[in-house]
DNA sequence: CTATCATTCTAACGATATTTAGAATGATAG
DNA sequence: CTATCATTCTAAATATCGTTAGAATGATAG
């Protein structure tokens, strides 16, 4: 009776509770991928990342659409991307396991405050700081913060001489949990430019209502 | 290494994935509770609750404090009750199995945005509605409503004279999955009132960022 | 000391989850 | 037809989970 109402949010429930599903929900907030592409950057066999992302579908947090050879899965609802982003941001206030396993693995950036993210908008706006996108160039292509510039962080060493050296340089990623923009800021600051990591990503700016362009 | 991450979030997630749990986050979102009354509300063995608690606590979602023979629960943060109403929220809108169920289970009451929320609020600071919360007074003490008065169900029939026949008479429980509004507004009806259900809860208003008086 | 509230340990049962593997099947582009 | 991308079926190994039960243990009020 009243227990079918908790067990359809079990269901939910369920779909996060597994780490390698919140990994392609996160790759999931960042674009829509291929199988193929999601197994080889979650490092699973395609079979796994297939049967994971069934689970997905099957608690609807996700859809899938064919092109082509290709089938491309993507996210059900924007508010699929807001939960993630609670969820970890929960996780990461009260685990202190998970605090210490960040403060190990990923470079400490920049977490702003609602505050600080609009003023970080209109300095950037302003041309006073230049904002880069280390992301692969779909991801920023599916979504980017208003005034970033598309930088992949394999293309980086090759385009340097595109960055000034007197303004400020900002990089993001994908998220608190992903390493591409630590790893542009360090290569930065060894070639002598001013970089700062900003440890949101594009999901976290729209959980905020912030804007986001395509 | 990077999959510690997730599997750190992925114990929050583990702690979501039971309906069981979930029912006992939703109690605890109301107010603290001993593990006996937990159990008693959630029909299960005070032995199961003591578990699905140690579940709950070890994902650092709620704390316990002892006063004399009762241990308290209580959530370990407000943000845990706002992750329960985004994730019930979620599971409302894309399982269709959840809106069928809930159409047949719980009475249909109205469901308001943020507007009308602020509206309600106006009305009953103006005297034009009355809105009485029939949970239990524990839970009422512990934060409601602004403007709403208590009135617990059990009570509700002795008390009818209390409430004004020419006003509509809102009300509100626990939230969209308790059944007690629902109950309360058929009594008030077939006695001539102008009742109508709130299926928010208090849980739902903070979450809007809207006012709750303790 | 005793009654009450709560937790723990043990054990057991059944169910479900994660991962890997081999083989087969679909669906599509060229 | 063939190569590629994706899913499915089968199976197996391993692990964990949810639930119930009995018995014991703690912690506290009176």
């Amino acid at each position: 009776m009243r227990d079918t109402l908790y067990e359809q949010v079990g269901r939910i429930g369920k779909a996060l509770a597994s780490p390698k599903r919140l990994e392609l929900i996160e790759l999931l907030c960042q674009s829509e991928k291929t199988v193929d592409a999601l197994a080889e950057t979650a490092r699973c066999s395609v079979k796994l990342a297939s049967a994971h992302l069934k689970v997905l579908r099957a608690a609807r947090l996700v859809e899938a659409r064919r092109n082509g050879k290709y089938v491309y899965y993507r996210l059900a609802d924007a508010q699929v991307a807001d939960l993630w982003v609670s969820l970890r941001a929960l996780a990461e206030e009260r685990l202190l396991e998970l605090q210490t396993a960040l403060r190990e693995f990923a470079a400490p950036g920049q977490a702003l405050e609602g505050a600080d993210r609009r003023t970080l908008l209109r300095r950037a706006a302003r041309g006073e700081i230049v904002v880069i996108d280390v992301r692969p160039t779909e991801e920023y292509a599916a979504g980017h913060l208003p005034c970033a510039r598309s930088m992949p962080l394999a293309e980086l060493r090759a385009r340097l001489r595109e960055l000034p050296k007197n303004k400020p340089v900002v990089a993001y990623c994908r998220g608190p949990f992903c390493l591409m923009s630590g790893e542009a800021v360090a290569l930065l600051k060894k070639r002598g430019y001013r970089a700062t990591q900003l440890v949101d990503g594009v999901a976290e700016w729209r959980a905020q209502g912030l804007p986001v362009e395509t």
